[in-house]
DNA sequence: TTGAAAGCGCTAACAT
DNA sequence: ATGTTAGCGCTTTCAA
């Protein structure tokens, strides 16, 4: 019940509707007489101005959507949290959609964020996303930065604006780290490879087998499409079968845990038996004992980095600002990892 | 530029624009032939409602807010998720403001929310918040419903619909298994007292003593007023003073991290040394080996009575129904809670 | 059953 | 520097 409008204020201050609105917003043209009696009367009145109202005449909502596959997963609430801070500070708010990576709920969100006439998206679209969804998502000509992701299909990939991780440069270095343990057979663990940050980490693990000459026969992946609970089962199978792998690369919370586990259940004793490294410096990995070697990355650059991005674009800046930015992932060494046993590598 | 309006598709389908409205909004006054033809039209020309008029026309917005302190937080994203996706498929969009429990972002958001004609809105404000905050909270009638806190100093406690968890209950088990189990000395750490989560906890574990008839000078408190990162210090203090536990209740992640590491250093092996119980069944406690006996209970089931309580009132359902929900917290018994050794009962 | 017209609260020309 | 006026796109009386 904002039932005190512009016009309250307007006949309470004894001046016209749009002195008002001009003393609010601050425009050039007001005496300081008005500009006084006005802001007098509005905290008077308590008159709060109706957004709505705003957004249909200026056709600007102050509102960005954003678009990730689920809050709950702490990786991606970090990079709301940080992206909804920076643009509140520029006077946007930001509304989150979990989407699950379904493309139908993707669509939905992306076109009720439109509807709702949205100044911009954050998106991060899931493996379902094709050609044709992306072509809809800039459709409209809503800016939209992406989240590490790659436009699939688009011929025009530079010309959406991006926060990229480099994933690829991390999983490489970790690959050569093991490597130049003296590990040869090296299991990577992680998620659907239809998706960039995967995708690149697959790239990242075999060129460093490549570049180091060392026999690619050992590298072995595990791709889990279905985001599993645990990826325990498959750890056990992997560790029981012929050529068990010395060193695992395992993906986030919910993988790491499946591959402790494993190995707990096996007996194998970490880093002795088994050499762990945890792609993303989770809670779990930083407490566990011994505690795991991580790839981190900062969560919260990537959604400054996008809501600046988007910023720019909002206020018209093109010109100069790069519209991709690449971030890097740092190997942070702790106690998960060890030569392998001498048995081990006989083989 | 979603430029073709309701006048267009009016235009195109040769009837009058308020036709048009009622037939995309399924009035009851149309024909037949009218509802067809302007279905065609609308979907030829690719008409999207514009909200924001449609919101300024009928006073409502279809958005509910929702204050937490911070989304990032796996507990608040869980909730957050699943309260989303249930107004969702209300026709509601959910949109979350990170407050960091500071009480002027808290008024700061909410008072967004009000301009923007939020129709609802979901909270937890942190500490900070005075009876006037509550009061201003409600000011302007817009229904809310509360996330597991208790509006302090107001007097009509009861008119706040809300949702809580029985951390009382689920406390007071805890504490009665580690008594049962022989411990005397039990410390309980938890987080600012003065919000109703650690304040129904504490009461809970004192009754707790109360009840069974154990002298209750065993019982140890320790407050973490400021969200620090690891309790580790505190707890190798604890552990190190003169009467040192043989049993710790730990809150969420971040103090149950710190109170492993710091057994850990001080070379304590859990459980022969000291059990060890979580508050809130987190990746941690479930993966950590031994694997850590907690506290559970359901974050969705949070979101989803937070979400059905709201919608309910924004129906205008009143009758009948609930206007408090409380929610179970189940004890899962784990490896790490053991009896005390002799010597630490023996003192 | 349909159309004409009013107006939600605000901003932005345009006049003064 | 200030006031008047015309909408933004939609829903909703009220007549017809």
């Amino acid at each position: 019940m904002a039932a005190v409008t512009i016009r309250d204020v307007a006949l309470a201050a004894g001046v016209s509707l749009s002195s008002v609105s001009r003393a609010l917003n601050g425009g050039k043209y007001v005496s300081a007489r008005v500009a006084h009696d006005v802001a007098q009367a509005a905290t008077r009145l308590g008159y709060k101005p109706d957004f709505l109202a705003r957004s249909l005449r200026t056709r600007s909502s102050g509102m960005v959507g954003c678009l990730v596959s689920d809050v709950s997963n702490p990786l991606n609430g970090s990079i709301v949290r940080a992206a909804e801070a920076h643009l509140r500070d520029a006077g946007y708010m930001l509304v989150v959609a979990s989407t699950a990576n379904d493309p139908t709920r993707e669509r939905a969100a992306a076109d009720e964020f439109k509807g709702r006439r949205f100044d911009g998206m954050l998106v991060a679209p899931g493996s379902g996303a094709n050609d044709s969804m992306w072509r809809e998502l800039a459709l409209g000509g809503t800016p939209v930065v992406v989240l590490d992701r790659d436009p699939i299909g688009a011929r025009d990939d530079s010309r959406w604006p991006a926060v990229l991780v480099d994933h690829h440069g991390g999983a490489k270095a970790a690959t050569r780290y093991l490597l130049g343990l003296g590990h040869r057979r090296i299991a990577l663990l992680t998620a659907d490879a239809r998706m960039r940050p995967s995708r690149e980490r697959i790239a990242g693990f075999q060129e460093a087998y490549a570049e180091t000459g060392v026999d690619p026969s050992g590298a072995q992946l595990c791709i889990q499409s279905t985001p599993m609970d645990f990826a325990q089962g498959d750890t056990v199978a992997l560790l029981r079968g012929e050529r068990r792998p010395t060193a695992i690369i395992a993906l986030g919370t919910r993988i790491l845990a499946g591959v402790l586990r494993a190995a707990r259940n096996l007996d194998l004793s970490v880093p002795r038996d088994l050499s762990v490294l945890s792609v993303g410096d989770t809670d779990l990995a930083s407490v566990h004992a011994p505690a795991i070697t991580a790839l981190r990355w900062s969560l919260e650059d990537v959604g400054r980095a996008a809501a600046e991005l988007l910023l720019q674009r909002l206020r018209g800046d093109f010109g100069g600002g790069q519209s991709r930015a690449l971030l890097e992932v740092d190997l942070v060494l702790r106690e998960s990892c060890a030569p392998p046993l001498l048995r081990s590598v006989q083989l």
